[in-house]
RNA sequence: GGGGGGAUACCGAAGCGGUCAAACGGGGCAGACUGUAAAUCUGUUGGCUCAGCCUUCGGAGGUUCGAAUCCUCCUCCCCCCA
């Protein structure tokens, strides 16, 4: 994997970069679909690809290492084959799953043993067997096994998790240097920064995660409830440690509003499971703003979804249908909208990359916010 | 023609003398969702000058301190037998 950076704000720190991988190129900044269980969920591929255009897709250790399984997975030879997805992959190393699943979890120095959301069976995940599994799903991108601590956190448990993550960082590195990828092609290893709200923490953690000269580099346990200004301070202490030269990530952000105010910050890659979730639940993101397309007030609006929009279900379906299809609980409207915003979060990231070539992403980005978070 | 059952809020359906503006579903309306246990979850759903008051349980009377609940008549619906 390669990171060459192609153009920096005058104003801010946001950056434009290239990230080559086997797999293909990935212009920075970049939004990442999420398809935790190898599929953007109610998308096809041929639209991940072709309308919203997404250059790089997650998918997940626990849920995948859980079903299909890893036979299912060595068999298809890795993800890419088994969900005709070719370009890149990142996949989430199962960190999340410890915050996300806490209560069917149990947490040591060694690792965690999981209970299945599925079927209550026991699985160990430790740094070794997480760089195992990420080998066999074949992604281009892995992340180091971490905890994703949960907010609010108090200070003595934020450190022993950020050092627990740290100590399992040495033993993910040193795990994916002793094993080869099994289908021809290389895997990047990102290891996580946490540190929770603390800006010591955070301090130590990035200048830990930067030590390790990683092709990349995250920021973790954020966007979990804490305040967005709490987020950004984070995210700002975090970036300005973190090398310049390797593309920095950072995990689970977040609305259209964040990604620009992480972008000025310096961020590069984000992923977040909003554009399709809050897609699924009737939220629509334009750049005009927020639209819950539940509401009795488009039911007799017959304007497109989104004329300025990209995506070909912008222009093809009305507001008043695609509010129809959530009424009427048609999966249509989970896909229609699915789409939207997924196309939308694509477009957002590369006007933002195509600004800060430009030179006038500050001025754009101020602009936007402003329109951005505005209830339609 | 004879016998039986029923009419409750937007719909379905509990309630069978006071604690009933009325359970529960559905529908409606609104909100939440940030490395996905989520096509999910939460709130709300008669009116108002709202810690109180007013109107409501097919219609009209009546019994009672008090009725969606008991009685009489009426209207409509369903089932069975001729």
């Amino acid at each position: 994997m390669k990171f060459n950076l192609k153009g920096k704000d005058k104003k801010s720190s946001a950056r434009a970069g290239e990230i080559i991988t086997d797999h293909g190129k990935i212009q920075t900044p970049i939004f990442m679909p999420v398809g935790t269980a190898g599929s953007v969920k109610a998308v096809h591929m041929k639209d991940v690809k072709d309308d919203v255009k997404a250059q790089i897709i997650l998918g997940n250790t626990y849920h995948l290492y859980l079903r299909p399984g890893l036979k299912v997975m060595e068999q298809a030879g890795g993800l890419h084959k088994f969900n005709g997805w070719d370009r890149p992959i990142l996949t989430d190393s199962g960190g999340y799953q410890v915050y996300s699943l806490s209560d069917r979890r149990k947490l040591d120095e060694s690792g965690v043993v999981f209970q299945s959301h599925i079927d209550g069976s026991r699985h160990n995940f430790n740094p070794e067997s997480v760089m195992d599994i990420q080998r066999t799903i074949g992604a281009d991108i892995v992340m180091a096994f971490d905890e994703c601590t949960p907010y609010p956190c108090d200070y003595d448990y934020a450190k022993n998790s950020m050092e627990i993550t740290h100590r399992w960082l040495d033993r993910c590195i040193t795990h994916f240097n002793n094993t080869e990828p099994k289908y021809g092609y290389s895997q990047a290893l990102f290891p996580i920064v946490q540190g929770s709200t603390y800006r010591d923490l955070r301090k130590i953690s990035a200048e830990t995660i930067a030590s390790k000269n990683a092709e990349g580099n995250a920021i973790g346990g954020l966007s979990v409830g804490e305040p967005h200004e709490m987020m950004y301070e984070m995210t700002e202490l975090v970036c300005g440690i973190l090398p310049e030269d390797k593309p920095r990530y950072l995990m689970g952000v977040g609305t259209p509003a964040n990604l620009l105010e992480s972008i000025s910050l310096g961020v590069d890659m984000f992923d977040c499971v909003m554009p399709t979730r809050n897609g699924r639940n009737g939220m629509l993101f334009t750049k005009n703003g927020i639209i819950n397309i539940k509401n009795q007030k488009w039911m007799h609006d017959f304007s497109p979804i989104d004329e300025e929009g990209t995506s070909f279900v912008d222009t093809q379906y009305t507001k008043a249908y695609l509010r129809h299809m959530f009424v009427a609980k048609e999966m249509l409207g989970a896909m229609i909208a699915s789409l939207h915003n997924l196309s939308f979060y694509l477009w957002l990231v590369a006007e933002a990359r195509n600004h800060i070539l430009k030179g006038d992403f500050s001025e754009w980005k101020n602009m936007m916010v402003k329109k951005l978070v505005q209830r339609l």
